[in-house]
DNA sequence: GGCTAAGTGTAAATTAGCCGACATTTTGCT
DNA sequence: AGCAAAATGTCGGCTAATTTACACTTAGCC
């Protein structure tokens, strides 16, 4: 892979920007780089060497399993975002998969090592990435505040927002989403049962308040959800 | 206050293990320094300029109103934890604030402006200080986990273990916990009503598992959980 | 010491939403 | 085109846990 890409690749992360030519060429030196397409699953929690990622293309959802094998969505990671051993502690126990949900991805990598010698040389850096992974966390608190005191139906909503919010093509008061999860998916993101997801979705769609297919959402109006 | 005292007091936590005398003296300059006792609220997220604080002694909670004005817990800080805008970013929006569960508290604070200097000094302090956010995050997230997954009796359980493990005093297999908490705030933590977390440590005391009383739990048999 | 508020105990009614058990539709594959 | 697998739709029973409601106990305060 031509180094000028990799660091563009980089580069384009807000994250890295402040970063000066040399530096990124150092972190990616040692950067993988690879294709994926729907349905794949990436390993990466106990593979080999912890590793950073960054998704550039495509949609892909954290994934692990319980003590039944009873699959557990984590997360939901989009274009532009990282993950992995984000917290730099290398995390033995926890089986983690990542599994393909759009058609196709692209992923590139980086060793954890190396990120940590980086961001030792990078103060600026450092701090960028601890507000960072701060933001991250404030993030899935929120989340998950709100899976625990709303209901269901409050929970598809606000859901429904978030994603209206970060991927939604707006057009006056209705939004437009790429619809790359399964009913399935949704219910396990809002922590219900598919059959309860389906309902209120059709509920929904009885309401006029958006139309649903298994390629695209469109919600009729955003203000009135 | 001493410049000897909190140069000790802020050298005791992990974190600023790696710090020499006089770093800890730049980052004391500013320090607070605060007493408050049993039910006392103090504000910290829109209160006035951006602060961390350090919990040197005692126990609080922290807590958010939601819109009907109910109180959430959103954590329970003990002695030696850190805890304010440990994202380093300010956040306008979330109300919150503190109350103090134990007869008394001593808490240290710093400006979150000051840390940040010192973290761009100090690339490994940096280094150390984002994974001790990615540990809290790693801690939170398993916490949820828990609340979501599991029925009542089980995060009751399991919120049982982790305190006795915390804070217990260990003696054979019985462990003995301070109990600052009232069964409403058990309750709140585990996501519950407080009527079933009533109901539910009745049942372990009537099966033998505990001795509860307004001070102290004791788990006769901590392996048994 | 006595009063008030906070904390605890208990029970019945109600309900959200899980689960099992299908039928139907859509997709991807050869 | 035709088949199997995945995804979606729908229903009713079941259960944990919330809610409402009230009695009792303890702690703190004047």
């Amino acid at each position: 892979m031509y180094e000028e890409l990799k660091y563009w690749y980089l580069r384009d992360h807000k994250l890295f920007r402040t970063l000066s030519f040399s530096q990124i060429k150092q972190l990616c030196i040692i950067t993988g780089f690879k294709k994926a397409s729907k349905g794949e699953i990436i390993y990466f929690s106990s593979s080999d060497v912890p590793r950073i990622f960054l998704l550039k293309k495509g949609n892909i959802k954290i994934v692990a399993l319980d003590n039944n094998g009873n699959e557990t969505i984590k997360d939901i990671i989009q274009k532009g975002d990282l993950f992995g051993e984000l917290t730099l502690e290398t995390d033995n126990k926890n089986e983690e998969y990542a599994k393909v949900l759009s058609d196709d991805v692209a992923i590139c990598s980086f060793l954890m090592s190396d990120f940590e010698d980086l961001l030792l040389r990078n103060p600026t850096l450092a701090l960028s990435y601890t507000k960072f992974v701060g933001l991250k966390m404030k993030r899935i608190k929120n989340n998950y505040a709100n899976l625990i005191s709303k209901d269901a139906k409050t929970r598809l909503y606000q859901f429904l927002k978030d994603w209206a919010e970060q991927e939604g093509v707006r057009e006056g008061n209705s939004v437009a989403i790429e619809n790359y999860l399964t009913q399935n998916d949704i219910a396990q993101i809002i922590c219900t049962s598919r059959q309860t997801a389906t309902q209120l979705l059709n509920e929904m769609e009885t309401n006029q308040l958006l139309n649903y297919n298994r390629k695209e959402i469109i919600i009729r109006d955003i203000t009135k959800l």
